[in-house]
DNA sequence: ATGAAAGCGCTAACAG
DNA sequence: CTGTTAGCGCTTTCAT
């Protein structure tokens, strides 16, 4: 590739005029402004930002940190911050870590060694200690999809969206409320199940624990596999004790427990209601569509980089945690309890 | 960040030896060693990459460009890319065109400039004037999930992956058989609708386009809509001839066109076939489940990354395409059509 | 075994 | 307006 040096050469000027002329500094005159262009031009020239990077200790390089791009929710917040970051001259690095710290850390490395000017970041496991340590480092890093206490954060109130979901369940009529997915999440609370429980409790419901199917966290790929599996041996147990409604803890989890259920004779959502989380595109599609929680991706992707940036720009930056409000979405896979086939 | 000359300093050494320690060179004495290493611990030492880059005019960096992460079939491919980048050392910047021709251009300069060592290319458009001058410019480019004239590609067989499915609706005793998607793609013909025509004239069927729905190729994200409407649009035309099995050129396409027939009436599997093209991991778990054509995504993500890495360690490598097979699976969304309600 | 020094391609004073 | 020069952090050759 050539360099300004070649053109420079070729123009007849000195490198250091052929670097105004390419960054578009006034004060070159515009015999040798275009004597420069065209030469550049017939080269094909193209800046060398590894240079330019290393000179300017800027590298308009962010890193984006997820557990499972292969989750179509992941997929399309990585679509919402490359979009976002190209609209602002930055370029994505990203780094997928199925969820395990080790890897994670690896990332983390890996994104400081190439000189990243922050990070947007789904932890694995929101407590790590090596979180810790990158906190003390003055690298921005903003999480996402999940509250932080070490960093900003920006993500929807899980909690809060589970309620929504059970409320919405208890609306139909239904008293027999279950939960499916992990009751935590490597290592801490999971959200979701919290909400759970503090939406059976605020309808003054018991919490019955036969109707909680647990699946595996942490790993999102394994576990929605896992989630069909578990429901699956669930239904073949002898003294099992069915709820009417399920509160599935993401939209792929609720495709795989629907599919579970219809697999053993049950119809969602004449038999059973089923809601998930994330409304993702495909809940619209699925027959039947999913009533889900709604996740404002595209705020999501744009707030965190915005965020970012201003960190970015402003050392000092101590933004407050975001806290984005779920909205329920309702679709055809629950049912009014009236409804029901008993 | 801590500096090779800062530890140098704090060690009492010189900057190079500094540097052969980092590198793990032999001859540097144990006693030099362990102290250049217990200071690289302590001042949280990393090397800095960018600089590395341009000494060693390397970057361990690839550019994937994707015409739209947010399909779960290329989130798929991002994901086997990057633990094959990532296994050898590499990590990759996405760009995201939106089969947009000028995003992609754009994307291509900003990598070039980024100094990637090779591109591993979806094509929003074929024979795009600037895929030829990329060809000129000694860059090694694999292009994936696509045949490529210009380049190396990796793909799967559009074209017989279509002819399996018609042969399927075929062997179920169809003869109406339909193709919902586009046509052309950004000017070139659709592979998956010659493979349909082939497959029809190959059973001495007639080729009926009062079967065809035609949908907007180009923009995946766009289209994917697109199917919905179409389909709904014409099924609410009144003089139309349905056909009793229809082949969706995608996956997702296939469930936007399950989700319009049963808005309107007819039920999946029971009054019309449907398949689809893909195989995502949403196919399965789907209601129901479906037919479709399997793309060995993860042998295409690895492949292609190898050859990749090939054309960057010879320079002259020349590689074949690779053109995979694609393989039938067949889950419920298609049925016989004696046991079609007709 | 180790230090000094050149240079990767670029930017930004500084001098003229 | 434009050329000269120093230097970003690193690798590597050449002395010693």
């Amino acid at each position: 590739m050539a360099t300004m040096e070649e053109i420079a050469e070729k123009a007849g000027v000195s490198q250091a005029t052929v670097s105004r002329v390419i960054n578009g500094y006034q004060g070159v005159s515009e015999k040798k402004k275009k004597l420069v262009m065209d030469w550049a031009r017939k080269l094909d020239y193209q800046l060398n930002m590894t240079a330019q990077s290393l000179k300017n200790n800027k590298s308009y390089l962010i890193g984006l940190i997820i557990s499972d791009i292969s989750n179509p929710y992941f997929a399309e917040i990585v679509h919402a911050v490359e979009k976002e970051a190209t609209r602002n001259g930055y370029n994505i690095i990203i780094c997928n870590t199925e969820s395990n710290i080790q890897r994670e850390k690896e990332a983390i490395n890996s994104l400081r060694s190439r000189q990243v000017e922050g990070i947007l970041l789904v932890p694995a496991n929101k407590n790590a200690a090596h979180l810790r340590s990158l906190q003390q480092k003055n690298l921005p890093v903003v999480v996402i999809t999940q509250f932080s206490k070490l960093f900003t954060s920006v993500a929807v109130d899980h909690v809060k969206g589970s309620e929504l979901i059970i409320k919405h369940l208890v609306d139909l009529g239904h008293t027999k409320i279950g939960y499916i997915g992990p009751d935590k999440y490597s290592g801490c609370k999971e959200d979701k199940f919290e909400g759970f429980k503090k939406g059976i409790k605020n309808s003054n419901l018991n919490l019955d624990s036969d109707y909680i199917i647990k699946t595996a966290g942490g790993l999102p790929e394994l576990s929605s596999q896992d989630v069909f599996k578990k429901v699956t041996s669930f239904l073949k147990t002898s003294d099992k004790k069915i709820a009417t409604a399920y509160f599935a803890y993401n939209d792929l989890a609720a495709f795989e427990a629907i599919k579970a259920f219809e697999d053993f004779g049950y119809e969602v959502p004449l038999d059973i209601a089923i809601a998930g989380f994330d409304n993702t595109s495909l809940s619209k599609i699925n027959r039947p569509s999913l009533t889900t929680i709604s996740q404002p991706i595209k705020t999501i992707g744009h707030l965190a980089f915005e965020i970012l940036l201003e960190k970015i720009s402003k050392s000092e930056s101590d933004t407050e945690s975001i806290v984005l409000s779920p909205s329920l979405i309702i679709r055809d896979s629950t049912l009014m309890y009236e409804k029901i086939n008993k």
